[in-house]
DNA sequence: CCTATAAGTCAATATGGTTGACCCTGATTC
DNA sequence: GAATCAGGGTCAACCATATTGACTTATAGG
């Protein structure tokens, strides 16, 4: 059990976290083609959840994509009453969004299923080994800090 | 440290995730990129690799696209030497497909730069971690079975 | 000989992204 | 107060990648 790291065994791990992302996306994925969105229409709303009061141009750069790609579904959402954007009091030429109670309930949908399974599996292996499978992932991760909260709002 | 899964520490985790599962494409894709290359040509040689004398039809399931798709990836593949195709001596209909040594050579250096990740976050937690590590991802798989080889190659 | 099958190809279409140019509106500055 | 700048929205042309459908070619096999 204790071997080297063979080529077999790293092979494994490949596979493993390629199917285990794949299983860990799938669901949420399910859920907003049943409501014509797709990953972009998740990543506004994570983003947009994680940082309300977001503004357009910070969204189109932390999205890395063209405000053109990113007006169709950013339109969808408000139009869907998902997303709500209102001129800054301040300087009204910028947008701020934020989720409507809408647009919460959906983004919290997605993250559930996803939670629900690493509960499920934390309870399976017990909370030693989930803290242990932090420490790994956050190794593997590059920024071996710790838990870290992240930049700021950045997957999914 | 061992306190239940409160929703921020499995926001981390699915966080984790993502940017575990970034870092760990993002070199295969720069290599790939260099080339001219894209995922599918990465899944074909992946696939091939796994699975030597595949046939056309078996790998255009086993991706799941359409043939149409598959083929000119293929054909760029096999052009540049990196795929070989023969004709099944048995039924001379059927294209047997295999890597070519160059086409080792870059399979090998696509994955060596996952493998050294692993490694790296192998050696610094230690073996029993990592096996601890091997577990949970199991779990969050789904097919909580052990390190079980996987159907018969099918990442990335 | 005739038919079924593996593979390759052409064409039309959909999706999702890009860049460039331009407009509108609200700040800012002189 | 007029000119200019910045945030945002939109139109158009284009490109990459995928799809489906219809067809061809070569081979297997009753």
């Amino acid at each position: 059990m204790v071997d080297p790291d063979s080529d077999d065994r790293l092979l494994g791990a490949i596979e493993l976290m390629y199917f285990t992302y794949r299983a860990f996306t799938s669901h949420a994925d399910k859920i907003l083609e049943k409501r014509g969105l797709n990953r972009v229409h998740h990543r506004v709303l994570y983003f947009i959840g994680r940082n309300p009061e977001l503004t357009v141009g910070e969204l189109v750069e932390t999205l890395a994509i063209s405000k053109q790609a990113l007006n169709a579904p950013l339109r969808q959402l408000t139009e869907m009453n998902l997303v709500c954007a209102a001129a800054d009091p301040a300087d009204r030429r910028v947008k701020r969004l934020s989720l409507t109670k809408k647009g919460k309930g959906l983004e919290a949908e997605l993250t559930a299923s996803q939670m629900k399974r690493l509960t499920a599996a934390f309870d399976a292996v017990g909370a030693d080994d989930a803290d242990i499978w932090f420490r790994v992932m956050a190794e593997l991760c590059g920024r071996s800090g710790g838990t870290g909260p992240a930049p700021k709002g950045s997957a999914p």
